[in-house]
DNA sequence: TCCGTTCTATGACAGCTGTCATAGAACGGT
DNA sequence: ACCGTTCTATGACAGCTGTCATAGAACGGA
């Protein structure tokens, strides 16, 4: 169960740049999070903080699409809008059960280099794009056609992406109640 | 036509902080792209970097605002889903001539400190709220109740800002038209 | 001309950034 | 006991951050 260093290494700077973006992140204090010791960051890293940052997002981006693949086990009745909810509903927790500090590492990190071109924005691209195939190939096990089930996956992660950051400015998670009610019609018909 | 050095300071925040978020965009740098005196920063903004940003964050909540507001002006027959694509055109008009270099400066800003509540976090709050009702008045001037007007603006918004960071991400308009598209049943009904 | 206000110029401050270089410890196999 | 690999420790580097202090210029009224 004891985590190594380089996992919790990982796992920090996704929770720090969660928190405070990327740019606002340093190396130093998710070396020192993480309870790691400063020397093995280099050693385990000799990318640097991109390296670091890179497989923080695209561990973000599993486990948002696995979270995603699981859903089939908590209905018998799988619908699009259920789905939606599903994924909404881990967000609802997180804010209700440990604050507002911790948003989406994605966003955060296109925030800030979204219009770049280097190694790490094709990581985040990865990263996003892991997510939204597993939110399409859950529609499509649903018999949606594959090309809308693409459309609706990029539909249903731009609106929760919006959603959150409407939940975290405000302190309230109903943002994300009324994106799963009134997104509803455009998933249904 | 010219405007003052202050002035260009707040605009130039703003088009930094869209394009490499707040934390990663700094004071000099501003002034720089601002082409402005360094002593005149401290000068206007004697409340510093925060109140320049708040400033620029708050012009572009107007600028937003203001945006949705002149949509009856482009049609006879307005429409949600007409708001919603008179919303995303700016867009996709941005990233097609200018690249897709700046973003949101809102979702940049929260991306940094959503989770936080200092005064600044209050001034994004209030940028976005602006937009929110200008686009909430939209709708409720087509006839739509009030608390749904909320609830349609609130998704609009939340969608937008999601297909941006996947336009941006791509280096491709498609998510702003497929969130149009895609999104259009929820409005209609 | 004098004076007060408004604006600009410049240098410095402590603190942080990511990265690198160098060294030492810990460990496992032989 | 020896040695090579893996991991850790520590100090330093140039460069940047936001802020402050101090000074001077420019300007407009009296």
């Amino acid at each position: 169960m004891e985590r190594s260093p380089r996992e919790r290494m990982v796992y920090s700077a996704a929770q720090l740049v969660r928190a405070r973006g990327l740019a606002g992140t340093g190396v130093r204090e998710i070396v020192e999070h993480a309870n790691a010791p400063r020397g093995s960051f280099q050693h385990y890293f000799p990318g640097g903080k991109d390296q670091l940052v890179g497989e923080a997002l695209l561990w973000a981006g599993d486990f948002a699409a696995k979270w995603a693949a699981r859903y089939p086990e908590t209905t018998s009745d799988p619908t699009p809008s259920g789905l939606f909810a599903h994924m909404v509903e881990p967000w609802k927790e997180e804010f209700a059960k440990r604050g507002y500090e911790r948003g989406c590492p994605v966003m955060a990190s296109v925030a800030d280099l979204g219009g770049t071109d280097t190694p790490l924005t094709g990581q985040i691209r990865a990263a996003l794009n892991r997510w939204e195939q597993a939110v399409a190939e859950e529609l499509v096990r649903m018999g949606i056609p594959v090309p809308r089930a693409h459309h609706l996956a990029i539909l249903m992660i731009s609106t929760l992406e919006g959603a959150i950051m409407f939940a975290r400015l405000h302190h309230d998670v109903t943002p994300l109640n009324t994106a799963v009610a009134t997104l509803s019609p455009a998933l249904t018909s």
